[in-house]
RNA sequence: GGGGUCGUAGUUCAGCUGGUUAGAACGCCGGCCUGUCACGCCGGAGGUCGCGAGUUCGAGUCUCGUCGACCCCGCCA
């Protein structure tokens, strides 16, 4: 049983099925979603991209009935009939076109189907294999189809946004030369150059400066970047960025610009977000959060017990302290207990970021403190380690110690945790912050140099000029960080640099910056 | 490159310290039903417990190997 459209047209999709269509003749086309069969009477809901409305066949088209009858989900179907308005009591208020009905006079399947391998209209999470398998069925379901619909309109709400704003949208290549950018390339072989490859871009960056020096002032494009490393669960080979670039401007109007941007497209995806958005310096965010990217919406704040450990009369912590490292804690909402075996997974957690264990600091119900410290602890200290990070009673404290980026690691990561843990983070809650002053360098151990920490967004200036012709070939190869005022957003942050200028460039040449002290002042 | 978790029906899962014929829900097939909308009721089919070896009287369960999936670290912003 298959039949063709014949003459039919479509006159609405299922989802536009509503009370001002009652009395008049329709064709919808989608497909089954659900039978309901009551013998003499069946009921279909037909579902297309914009939603399900309810097809109803009885005994007065009796051809019509006998086909819904065979019909099972995923058949594709078309459907004639007046549109007719539900009585009270069998109004379905859970869907939009529940007030409404499709009586159907002529039915046609337009195609049939197996049986689907997962349920399509259900939200038990499926194995990612099976839907990408199936990966035409997966993207039936009905997060899938919206997902993609909101992405449209967010996209849409961009290039609107952005091209009120006076930039142009100009795309730029995908096979080129590599432009390292510290990630690994995709590669993608010549025909025409047998033995060499082409590069395939991590971000556009050094086109949007070659735009920039061609004078095209503002420039931004929604854009794929391709870079070849491991995968996460957030983290994807290929992805796409809002990539912008503009010239002779200050950090206000990027931060305007940008606040803007994204209020339109929250505001698209049905969020209303907080302006301005909150600022804090590098240095105060990684200090309270130990990450660049914290999440703003709990609390559970590090604190620094390094001070109060000084002395310690324990003496790993002492001496790691003498060695310049730093002891930090969270301090768990009083009333939180662990059981000595939570306890232990937290430390397990904890040691996948680097750190040696985790202790903690306990104050009792009543009055006095346990910990996991050595018992050559005296509770004196203990005490003032509690008092020094502000514990009420019932509250523990749980600690980190190690170098500045294993502690930093660790508690930002056990602070997420906990956050969950805990359910202290609600879900359609967005809270956003501009950390500025970041460092532009950093030292790496490892390579005993500087590098950068971050794209170093610079401006162009004459020193810059001196370099390139100095060492040419360095240059073509680091030549990624020579680059204009600017931002970046993409890996769910957003991130704005110093426009420090030399800097970036005699990193990128692998100077330190001793030597570029002595030779360029 | 390293670590962790998991592989049982079409799907999502349960199956305790090894013990008789491996279960549930949904889905699927057949039947009944004119107001359902997660329809309901009656009946039924469906399994090499990822694969291979070992321990044992006996393995879905324990051991080793292997393949695969997911998550994390490294890496990446």
């Amino acid at each position: 049983m298959m039949e063709s459209m014949g003459d039919l047209h479509r006159t609405c999709y299922c989802g536009e099925v509503a009370e001002h269509l009652v009395d008049s003749q329709v064709v919808v086309m989608g497909w089954v979603d659900r039978v309901r069969d009551l013998g003499n009477l069946v009921f279909i809901d037909l579902r297309d991209r914009t939603g399900i409305v309810q097809i109803v066949t009885n005994p007065e088209a009796a051809e019509a009935l006998e086909k819904a009858r065979q019909v099972r989900p995923e058949w594709v179907l078309a459907v004639e009939g007046p549109v007719v308005r539900r009585s009270p009591d069998t109004v379905n208020p859970d869907i939009p076109t529940g007030t409404v009905e499709v009586r159907a006079c002529m039915l046609r399947v337009l195609n049939r189907s197996l049986t689907p391998p997962f349920p399509l209209n259900e939200q038990v999470p499926i194995a990612e294999e099976a839907r990408l398998k199936y990966r035409y069925l997966d993207l039936r379901r009905r997060v899938m189809q919206q997902n993609m619909m909101l992405r449209h309109k967010v996209c849409l709400a961009v290039r609107r946004y952005m091209d009120s704003r006076g930039f142009l949208e100009i795309e730029t290549p995908f096979l080129t030369k590599s432009t390292p950018e510290g990630a690994r390339d995709y590669l993608v072989p010549s025909r025409i150059h047998p033995g060499h490859f082409y590069a395939l871009p991590q971000s556009p960056q050094l086109f949007k400066q070659l735009l920039m020096i061609s004078g095209m002032d503002r420039y931004f494009q929604i854009v794929r970047c391709f870079r070849d490393e491991d995968l996460r669960a957030d983290r994807q080979p290929e992805f796409t960025q809002v990539d912008i670039e503009m010239s002779f401007v200050q950090m206000e109007d990027v931060f305007e610009l940008v606040e803007g941007l994204l209020a339109v497209m929250f505001d698209t995806a049905g969020f209303k977000i907080d302006r301005p958005f909150l600022r804090l310096p590098y240095d105060e965010v990684i200090a309270r959060f130990g990450t660049d990217r914290p999440d703003l919406r709990f609390g559970l704040e590090l604190t620094d017990l390094t001070e109060a450990f000084r002395h310690s009369e324990f003496p790993v912590f002492r001496q790691l302290i003498q060695e310049g490292g730093i002891v930090k804690g969270i301090a768990v909402p009083a009333g939180t207990a662990y059981s000595r075996k939570e306890l232990d997974d937290l430390q397990e957690f904890v040691r996948q970021y680097g750190a040696q264990a985790m202790t903690w600091i306990r104050t009792l119900p009543e009055s006095g403190v346990r910990s996991s410290l050595p018992k050559t602890v005296s509770e004196s200290e203990l005490l003032s380690v509690a008092e020094s990070a502000g514990l009420a009673k019932d509250q523990y404290l749980l600690v980190v110690a190690g170098s500045p980026a294993v502690v930093h690691a660790c508690l930002a990561n056990l602070r997420l945790k906990l956050g969950s843990d805990l359910q202290l983070i609600s879900d359609d809650e967005f809270r956003f912050v501009w950390v500025y002053d970041f460092p532009l360098l950093e030292w790496d151990v490892e390579e005993q140099r500087y590098v950068a920490l971050h794209h170093p967004f610079t401006s162009p200036q004459d020193d810059h000029m001196a370099l390139l012709t100095e060492n040419p070939t360095a240059v073509r190869a680091k030549a990624y960080d020579v680059v204009l005022n600017g931002l970046e957003i993409g890996g769910g942050s957003i991130r704005i640099h110093r426009d420090d200028v030399q800097r970036s460039v005699f990193s990128a040449l692998g100077i330190s910056p001793e030597e570029a002290e002595d030779r360029f002042g």
